[in-house]
DNA sequence: GGGTGGACTATTTTT
DNA sequence: TAGTCCACCC
């Protein structure tokens, strides 16, 4: 138990209270996943068995992160613990109950594609306007909803709810949530809420089932408490209501899922709930400097609701945090880039070591852009994943539509891919014949010459014996073998390998890509049911790419902030801080939510070990065309103590320096250099500094052209403070600094 | 039923 | 700017 001496006093009370409930309130970078490893490990001590034990996390990669430094600890026990997100643990358990709330063991998840996509349908069925009833719109208020265990019934019934929707001018939507609903039962599919919903029906309708898994999970732990939903809550209660022991893990300051149905009274619920309940505030950051810790600090505490809680910090003071202007969004790209190769040098770090953080997806391009001007490379993460690509979402529908012949979005996606005569209306019209002969889609398709379909049917007919020649070799081989043949013998692979195109050739190359993913998973003696079936329930639940183990060398990380959470970074930059767009305009209507959205600033300045810059522009293309930017409130939040002001030279009021040192911000008629264009030569090789002195006129590859003003020996040490022509004066530390003599 | 070109609209975050 | 949608043609 050596590892005990390893921990703080709070941590280590976190750690030793095993029974009864235990709610931890853990500031960024606090050593929280630490804890609950150790505690994890301590119980296994304890005698746990493993197989009592459930943690559930946010997101898969903090799942698998905490699986694996358990490992480290337990060795191969760790195994056996129940881990994963909410959503792929409790689909596991559907999988095995599902027939018990009337679905099929096999039930499709459905992604928010499937179902934005279903929704449009429904609507257009339904005559209603698409302008009124976007399809992203009415999910996100069905998922609310069902969030709330809101059921089709109550939604109707409930007088708010209807009062709200008409005053949107959106009266219909408990009709299309009921249409959508009958929908999904009818494919056989679940959405990503109703996984939690159906598994609130499931405990609250089968005792029987609810005392099996109490049984089972003595230990519940939830990390990211303060993210859960009233449908999360709920189970969790459930769930530990026979034991008692549950601990959670939250931060109410990094709450930033609110929009999605996150509610911060689940904390206070909890207190409620368990009366005996131990609290531990682990309030030491061990992550980040005072500087960054400090400055995160003067941020949140502009928001008005939070718990009393002080994050402190005893590493270094460190750098300040760097504030960059500029003044269009491409030069932004061009100044941190510039910066990260610039403190990559300086200080012998890897790109590893830095992360682009922002607040948009579609901030992401003007960076990419500038990484790769200078040969630097980088990752994004999120995005658009591997498996929201065309050609992988059509070769998965079949996948789908095999080990489940009743899902209609899988249905629709193929029946007509590759094109075999099957028109939209003869879709419409087999939706329609299945909906008025109460029979599923399925049956109609299958059994179609009972149907009157007139010369599309030969079509149809010779689509379904497909299918049905793949559901049989699903039930013989393993998924890669399936998957194979079913991109053989449906088409897919011969339409894409007749696309000589650029695209039509990366597109090829990802249903190898696809294949080869599924050997994999074949392959990996851990997994222990290889069918078609256990596969697509692994990846319905993966979103962003699950970072492949370490990959290819050394790269710059971007991604959302959002993304960003549970993450660091020695050095971050936070870019595009501009007013309406973080704060994002859409959010600064309610006090709530600009609370929010200062929160996901804190989140994001948390992220970073040693250095921290951020940036704004003063202009921004934005779709089409260029608009003025305001630099954001953020920034005026943080104590001006703990930044540097990159276009000041230290000598006068910021606004001032602006104005001398950045003329394009004056006016346009003025289109003079710009002060920070200077782009080192290519053929730059800094020089042997040991003997620079006084007078020597150098060039650098950030600021260009200076002078040397004076030295400064300290020590080993040797810095030069250089009076730059555009840059201004700059101390740097000659063991670093790449300079080139010129006189 | 299928293909094409012009019009239109959208950018908030994710399991 | 870029992707999607729809009308109109064959």
């Amino acid at each position: 138990m050596d590892y005990l001496n390893l921990l703080n006093e709070p941590q280590r009370r976190a750690v030793m209270h095993t029974d009864g409930p235990l709610m931890i309130i853990a500031g960024a970078g606090s050593g929280k996943t630490r804890v609950l490893t150790y505690r994890i490990a301590y119980l296994l001590e304890k005698g746990v068995d493993p197989f009592n034990i459930l943690t559930l996390t946010f997101t898969n990669k903090a799942a698998k992160e905490m699986r694996h430094r358990i490992e480290k600890v337990v060795g191969k026990d760790a195994r056996n613990i129940w881990m994963g997100t909410f959503h792929s643990v409790f689909a596991k358990i559907l999988r095995a109950e599902a027939p018990k709330i009337g679905y099929p063991n096999s039930f499709t998840i459905y992604d928010s594609d499937d179902s934005k996509t279903l929704i449009k349908n429904i609507c257009k069925e339904m005559n209603l306007d698409d302008k009124l009833y976007k399809p992203g719109l009415v999910l996100g208020r069905i998922s609310a909803a069902k969030n709330k265990l809101i059921s089709v019934g109550q939604y109707r019934q409930d007088r708010t709810v209807q009062a709200d929707d008409e005053a949107a001018m959106r009266p219909k939507i408990g009709e299309i949530y009921h249409q959508y609903q009958d929908r999904l039962k009818r494919s056989g599919a679940m959405d990503f809420d109703d996984l939690l919903f159906n598994t609130n029906v499931l405990f609250r309708d089968h005792v029987d089932v609810l005392n099996k898994y109490q049984h089972m999970f003595k230990y519940v732990m939830v990390d990211e408490y303060q993210d859960t939903n009233y449908s999360q809550y709920l189970i969790t209660r459930k769930l530990a209501a026979k034991d008692r022991n549950i601990c959670v893990v939250g931060d109410d300051a990094q709450s930033i899922y609110a929009f999605r149905g996150a509610d911060i009274s689940n904390i206070l619920n909890f207190e409620r709930d368990y009366p005996e309940l131990e609290v531990v505030k682990l309030e030491q950051n061990y992550r980040s400097t005072q500087n960054i810790v400090n400055a995160a600090n003067s941020v949140i505490k502009n928001n008005k609701e939070q718990l009393r809680k002080s994050v402190f910090s005893d590493n270094e003071e460190g750098n300040l945090i760097e504030v960059i202007k500029a003044n269009s969004d491409n030069e932004e790209g061009k100044l941190v880039a510039h910066s990260i190769f610039e403190e990559k040098m300086n200080n012998h770090l890897s790109y590893n070591d830095f992360a682009i953080l922002y607040r948009t997806n579609a901030q992401s391009r003007a960076m990419e852009e500038a990484l790769r001007k200078m040969n630097i490379k980088y990752k994004i993460v999120g995005g658009l994943s591997f498996y929201q690509r065309k050609e992988i979402k059509d070769l998965i529908a079949y996948l789908r539509l095999t080990v489940n012949p009743n899902d209609e979005q899988a249905l629709r996606r193929v029946i007509n891919y590759p094109k075999r005569g099957i028109g939209d209306t003869t879709i419409e019209k087999i939706i329609v014949s299945a909906s008025e002969s109460n029979h599923s889609i399925w049956e109609v398709t299958s059994n179609i010459h009972s149907f009157g379909f007139g010369r599309s049917a030969g079509a149809i007919d010779d689509f379904a014996t497909k299918i049905k020649s793949f559901a049989v070799l699903a039930e013989q081989q393993d998924a890669f073998e399936v998957a194979k043949h079913i991109a053989k013998a449906s088409g897919v692979i011969e339409d894409l390998y007749a696309d000589k195109s650029i695209e039509g050739l990366a597109r090829y190359e990802n249903i190898q890509e696809l294949l080869n993913g599924i050997k994999e998973y074949v392959d990996d003696p851990e997994k222990e049911d290889k069918s078609l079936a256990a596969f697509l329930q692994d990846i319905a639940l993966i979103t962003d790419a699950d970072t492949k183990k370490d990959d290819d060398g050394e790269y710059v990380t971007m991604m959302t902030i959002h993304s960003s959470k549970g993450l660091e970074f020695r050095n971050v930059y936070i870019v595009g801080l501009e007013e309406n767009l973080f704060p994002s305009q859409m959010m600064i209507q309610s006090r709530a939510d600009l609370e929010e959205e200062r929160r996901l600033f804190y989140v994001a300045i948390t992220r970073a070990e040693k250095k921290l810059t951020l940036s704004y522009a003063t202009s921004r293309y934005q779709w089409g065309n260029l608009r003025a930017c305001e630099k954001s409130r953020f920034l005026e939040e943080i104590e001006p103590a703990f930044l540097n002001f990159k276009f000041s030279d230290g000598q006068g009021a910021f606004e001032k320096v602006l104005k001398r040192k950045s003329p394009l911000v004056a006016t346009a008629a003025a289109p003079v250099r710009k002060a920070t264009n200077y782009t080192p030569p290519a053929d730059f090789v800094a020089s042997d500094t040991s003997n620079l002195a006084e007078g020597m006129r150098v060039e650098h590859p950030k600021f260009g052209f200076g002078t040397v003003a004076k030295m400064d020996t300290q020590g080993n040490s040797t810095k030069a403070i250089i009076n730059f022509e555009e840059a201004g004066e700059k101390t740097l530390l000659l063991s670093f600094a790449k300079l080139r003599i010129h006189s």
